[in-house]
DNA sequence: ATTACATATATTGTATACATATAGCAAGTT
DNA sequence: AACTTGCTATATGTATACAATATATGTAAT
C-alpha cells in the first residue's frame, strides 16, 4: 500500500515537475512562509525603511495568527532586517551608509580570502561554469541581477571548500546589498561589473592569485562605494 | 492601591539607588530573560550538543508560556545555538570541527584586518589601557577567562572604528568560542595567549602592523588549532 | 493656538485552549 | 525473535482570549 502510494506520487508529481523530495517538505510552517514573505517586500522595498510593522495587520495579511508572525520577527531581527524595540512596535531597519561599507569591505575580506584558497585547486570545469553565469549576467533583466551575479561569485569560491565562510557571504549579499540595489534601481555598474567578471575568470584560469586577488577586492569595493554615494544622494534628498 | 505600589516601589529602588526612569525599562520581555538564560545554559554545557529542547519543560522552568518560549528558540536558532528542524523536537546544535576551523579563520581575518587599521591610529591611552586589560587576564579566574580576553581583544581593534566589524568579531568570538572553552576545559594554552599578548601590545606599540598582523593571526590560529584538536579528541572519546 | 491631562482605543505581551503531528508502546503476525 | 500495525500519550503548531502597555483622541486650562 505504502508502495503503491509512492507509486501514484512518483507518477503525479512528475506529471507537475516537482522532484518527489518536496514531499517531505510540502507541509511547511506558517512562520517559515510569513518569515520569507516579510523578508521578500522589505529587500524589495515593499516594506520600506522605518516602517512600522503591525503584527494584527501581518497576521490578517497572511491569513495566520499572531503567533507566527511574532515568531517570523524574532527571526528577522536576528537577521538585523527589522529592530524590535523593548517596548513599542517593530521597524524596518534604517540602512546606514557607514554599516553598510563595512559590510562591504567584510565582503571583499571575505571573498578575496575564498578566491586565493579557490585558485590552486580550481579545475578546468569550474572555469568553464564560471563562464556559463558570466554569460548568463550579460543577458538577464533587471531582477534577475541579483541571484545571478551571486550565482557567479559562488561558482569563484566553491572549489575553495569554506561552506561555513560561504554562508557568511551570502548573508552578507543578501540581506544588505540585495536590498541596496532594489533601493537605488541604478544599472550603471553593470558594464563595468561584467567586464571585471571576465577579467576575474581569466586570472583565475592563469592562477595569478594576488592579481585575482586585488581584481576582486577592488570589483566589490567599487562596487560598495558606488552604491554607498547613491544612498547617501537618497537620504540627503529625502531629508529636504 | 496603585499609587500605593508605586510608592513602594519609589523608596525601594531609591534605598537601592536605582534611577526612576528605570522602572519603564525594567520591566523586561520574558522572551528575552528566557533567550538569555537557554543561551547560557548552552554556552556553560548545562545543555549538551544534541539535547532535545522541551518547551514545556523550559516554560515551566521559567515559569512562563510557551509562546515566549518559542519565541526565544527562534532567536536562538538565528545564533545556530539551536536547530529547529522542520518537524520535531528543537536540538542544541552538534559542534563540528570543521566548522569552528572556518570560524578561527574568520576570526583572524576580519581581526587581523582590524589590527592594521587600528594600529595607525592607535593612542599612548589606547596602549595603556590594553596593557592594563593583560594584566588582568594574567590573575584572573577560569570564569572569568573568556570574557576578560574578549575585552583585552576588543580594546585592541576599538581604534579601527569599525563597529559592524568588531560585533561580527564579537558574535564569532561567544557563539562558538566560549563554547568550546568550557567543552574542553583545558587552560594549556594560557601561558602562550598571555605571553602572546604582551607581544602584540609591544608590536603595535612600536606601530609594526606587519609584525602585529601575522602575531594575531598565529595567536588566533593557534588557539584554534589546539581547540579543535582537543574537541575532536573528545568527539572520538564519545564514540568510542 | 497650544499645552497638559485624562480617558478611550488600539496594539502589544502573555497565557490558555484547541488541532495536528510525532513518538512510544503493546499486541498481533510472519 | 523481529517486524508490522494500531493505539495512546505527549509535544508541537496555531488560534484565541486575556492582561498590560502604548497610542490616539478629546477636553480643559493657560
Amino acid at each position: 500500500m505504502c508502495y503503491y502510494l509512492y507509486a501514484l506520487n512518483f507518477i503525479f508529481l512528475h506529471s507537475l515537475q516537482i522532484d518527489s523530495y518536496m514531499i517531505a517538505t510540502n507541509k511547511q510552517k506558517a512562520v517559515l512562509k510569513v518569515t520569507a514573505d516579510i523578508r521578500g517586500k522589505i529587500l524589495d522595498g515593499s516594506f520600506p525603511a522605518g516602517m512600522q510593522l503591525s503584527q494584527e495587520d501581518i497576521a490578517s495579511t497572511f491569513d495566520v495568527s499572531r503567533t507566527p508572525v511574532r515568531e517570523a520577527l524574532q527571526i528577522l531581527a536576528g537577521e538585523e532586517l527589522i529592530e524590535i524595540p523593548s517596548s513599542g512596535r517593530a521597524t524596518v531597519t534604517v540602512i546606514s551608509p557607514s554599516d553598510v561599507l563595512e559590510k562591504f569591505e567584510l565582503r571583499a575580506l571575505i571573498e578575496t580570502k575564498l578566491i586565493g584558497l579557490a585558485i590552486p585547486v580550481m579545475s578546468a570545469n569550474n572555469i568553464a561554469e564560471a563562464r556559463v553565469l558570466a554569460e548568463n549576467l550579460q543577458s538577464c533583466t533587471a531582477e534577475q541581477w541579483t541571484d545571478f551575479n551571486y550565482q557567479f561569485h559562488e561558482a569563484l569560491y566553491r572549489p575553495a571548500n569554506r561552506p561555513t565562510m560561504q554562508k557568511f557571504v551570502k548573508e552578507l549579499y543578501y540581506r544588505h546589498y540585495s536590498r541596496l540595489d532594489t533601493l537605488v534601481k541604478s544599472r550603471r555598474n553593470v558594464p563595468r561589473s561584467l567586464r571585471e567578471h571576465h577579467e576575474l575568470i581569466s586570472l583565475c584560469e592563469e592562477g595569478d592569485i594576488e592579481g585575482a586577488y586585488y581584481k576582486l577586492e577592488t570589483h566589490i569595493m567599487m562596487g560598495g562605494y558606488a552604491l554607498v554615494e547613491q544612498l547617501k544622494a537618497l537620504l540627503n534628498k529625502d531629508n529636504l
